[in-house]
DNA sequence: TCTTCATTTCGCTGTATGGCGAAATACAGA
DNA sequence: TCTGTATTTCGCCATACAGCGAAATGAAGA
């Protein structure tokens, strides 16, 4: 139960949603979710860090950077069905189509140079 | 997005999962409802009132009584997803048959009964 | 080692939300 | 119409949580 009210506070916001449906398209670090979203880095990463504890999303670290990405095939079934219900659910909503184009964007952009612009700020 | 929001919103208190749960043996009054948390009816009633609103259940009314119940199968899509998720994940949970067991007892009082009850409290 | 920099943690603020009791509402029966 | 009662609404309080900036952490490269 505790686990399961675990995953449910963490789809109950905005922006972790955005995230879940972001990370379909492959792993991102921190701060290419950051450019992503407009927030601050401080934000998008306590948004990861729940996403994390509640199974939602697994991570990787390669040098300074972490990576984020939805969970594989060896997750609890229920984790794998929230994320499946979210992606069905919202995958043609406005809002998720115009992230996944300002994603497409921000992957074209070298990742470090990313990073390099989100510390200036 | 705004409404799907609602519904992950209105699943993220534990309280409100519990109740979607009971309701899978069939309508219930809130003062059942009440009873079965043993919380104020208030808080029963602002309970239930966001999960009608997010869609997750629909009332009907019967003289003083207000029963609420799962919608049916002309619910959205993304609405009976979402409970059979719920009920999926926490069909054997040690809390929710609990909760079935208690229902039960519940369920052998006389409804009016159980309302002077609560009132009297 | 020292610096740089991506990320996290911490401390704070404003807002949202769950809980209650009291008052308001709506309906049934006298 | 008046009373009793099931439910909701309102006002309040305490807690939870999203957001930020500053400071801490940890890894890469000089």
């Amino acid at each position: 139960m505790r686990e399961f009210m675990n995953i449910t506070k963490a789809l109950a916001d905005e922006n972790r949603i955005r995230t879940l449906l972001a990370l379909r398209k492959g792993e991102l670090c921190v701060c290419q979710i950051t450019e992503l979203f407009g927030l601050a880095p401080s934000t998008i990463s306590k948004h990861l860090s729940i996403l994390f504890h509640s199974g939602l999303v697994e991570s990787r670290k390669d040098g300074r950077w972490i990576y984020y990405k939805l969970p594989g095939k060896e997750a609890p079934v229920v984790v794998r069905e929230a994320i499946d219900w979210v992606e069905k659910a919202l995958a043609s909503s406005p809002r998720v189509l115009e992230d996944n184009k300002h994603l497409k964007q921000i992957l074209k952009q070298d990742p470090a140079e990313l990073c390099q612009r989100q510390c200036r700020k």
